[in-house]
DNA sequence: CTCCGCACGTGTTACGTATAACTTGGGCCT
DNA sequence: AGGCCCAAGTTATACGTAACACGTGCGGAG
């Protein structure tokens, strides 16, 4: 390793010289902060200088000048997880209009990074954007004490100058409410087995919303990774439950598409004979047949509002924690339980 | 925005202090170019002074002072695309077993970046690496004079310094010839309406192939964004033509999708009255039912070795360019035609 | 005994930028 | 007319690192 190509870019100084000026005078005027320092004709000329040398400031230096950078690190899981590739879309938006860097850590396994992601990306980071799973472990890391805002994660945990969260509780109401209106009363829960605030509340939010109606019983719970693979095998464990599920309530879509399978092995049809909802509303949602029931977490929201939290607190605010709509989007698989046990008639 | 979080950390002359060394001293031994030039005691004190204070060196002074960097830009169309996350994927193991940075530009539209690439991540790149689509607009582009390799698109084509490629024209072959020795012979292709280079390989063996078959011909050829839906539209008016294929090849597993549910729209059993076949082995492959039967890309090699090409080329090695083998993985939706019209008897 | 060369380090400088501190000329007020 | 202040710049410096060009002893060879 030797050799890396070193670029002869031009200096501010060279944009000086050709603009007849001093080198300062280029820094006021390109760093827009040169109103009655510099009159407007040199100011113009300077700009000019500076577009016909094709002159782009060496943020190195700049950085280095400054002792701080306008680079945040975003931490996930996986951007191969779409979920987490759209709330990077969202991040990097963000980034892109406020002209802020964007670099990425994402740990190889869902659990604790194998290497200090701040070892890699130490040029001097403004503030950490972590998201769920990851952001739990990080908090612990300590961070090296830079601003972190914590996305899909428990509020007012660790250090996080703010949280912001899709509406995690909202959207297991949502599912469960549809489920209960079309006459469920038997659900099984195809879980993540992730220890993560996110998915510990969904649990908690079916539990507690079913325990609220009478009739309604959880009657499996069924741990699984987060693949295809693992949701069709807690889906089969699941529906060979005592009585059988009529609905089977997924942590993720991912989760769901094995459930479908698991559910067609056995000789159930979806939805007829048992109903099956998902989680994010990925691409994946609707390839199936039929197309998932699913509740829409806004990712790329979350991303963007989770980077505009940080700039905030960067800026001297304290922003706090936000909390994000969430929506359910009815589709093809779910529908009445067999046995027509609706309660409202009909 | 003001007050970036200014973080002090320990400096080299830090470490040097408490060591009881000079900073050069430091500076030596950190870099890991010492030898014959300290003592191995003294490198020691100086490593246990760094661990001790926890010292990171500075990226943007390092930067600055070498007037280079270890970092490399990744041109994507967008991680949302499971492909593109996956080259990611493998470029960013690769950044980090060689310890060089990764950023990551993707361009909004699957056309031209909106903004110039450089202008936000000019933090002084060594190279560039460009995938499929993306690197098309990037070569004209210019890219500042910068190392190129580019993933997945012509090779040597504008001023790249290699090129990577999966095997498309084999990958191509191997689903032709996997739906002929089938016994298919009406084919209809499902393109991507996208103009790169990966695609034109596609339909140009696809066409190939089928006009060095007897018999065989491409009935249909409808392009489509690279969506279910347009897919899916694609497929509708592909399975309109007369006679109708008993095979769609698809550019892609997306596309596949769609061309899944259009013939379900229209009463066709997969694979039973017509086959499907994909490209990129996605997760969405074994989501479906049937699983689609598909050629797999190797994303994650494409993305590493494109790295390691890379970084070859900064090593000054002019390394060429590499075809990586491709891989069919037949599953459920491909099937003999209907009214068995198979040439090899039974 | 002198002198060379090696082993082991250190002083110093430059990278490109942002900004505090200083300079200069001219207009306005008294 | 004299003083002063403001507009419009400039000069100088520091940020943290890498590496070049120098010391300095000390052992052995001549």
């Amino acid at each position: 390793m030797s050799e890396t190509g070193r670029q002869d870019r031009p200096t501010s100084r060279d944009v000086a010289r050709r603009a007849g000026v001093s080198q300062a005078t280029v820094s006021l005027v390109l760093g827009d902060r040169w109103r009655g320092r510099v009159s407007p004709a040199r100011a113009e000329a300077v700009r000019a200088a500076a577009r016909e040398l094709a002159y782009r400031p060496n943020l190195a230096a700049r950085s280095l000048r400054l002792g701080r950078s306008r680079t945040v690190l975003l931490v996930v899981p996986a951007l191969t997880n779409e979920f987490f590739a759209r709330v990077h879309a969202g991040a990097a938006r963000v980034a892109g209009e406020e002209d802020v860097g964007l670099v990425l850590y994402h740990s190889p396994e869902v659990v604790l990074p194998a290497r200090d992601p701040f070892a890699s990306a130490s040029a001097s980071l403004a503030g950490v954007l972590a998201s769920s799973m990851a952001a739990e472990s990080l908090a612990e890391l300590g961070g090296g004490g830079l601003p972190l805002v914590m996305l899909d994660s428990e509020p007012g945990r660790g250090g996080a100058v703010g949280t912001v969260n899709p509406d995690i509780a909202a959207a297991m109401r949502l599912v469960v409410d549809h489920l209960l209106a079309l006459g469920h009363r038997a659900f099984g829960h195809v879980a993540a087995a992730v220890d993560s605030w996110t998915f510990a509340v969904r649990a908690g939010e079916l539990a507690g919303r079913l325990a609220g109606t009478p009739g309604a019983r959880l009657v499996a719970t069924e741990r699984a990774p987060l693949t295809i693979e693992g949701g069709m095998r807690a889906a089969e464990r699941a529906l060979a439950a005592e009585p059988r599920p009529t609905a089977l309530v997924c942590d993720d879509d991912l989760l769901a598409a094995g459930a479908v399978k698991a559910a067609r092995r056995m000789g159930l049809r979806v939805p007829e004979d048992v109903s099956v909802t998902g989680f994010d509303d990925l691409t994946l949602a609707t390839a199936l047949e039929p197309e998932l029931t699913t509740v829409r977490l806004p990712a790329e929201e979350l991303g963007a509002t989770g980077m505009r939290t940080l700039l905030a607190a960067l800026g001297g605010e304290t922003p706090g924690g936000a909390r994000l709509p969430v929506e359910l989007v009815p589709r093809g698989s779910t529908a009445r339980p067999p046995r027509a046990a609706g309660p409202d008639g009909r």
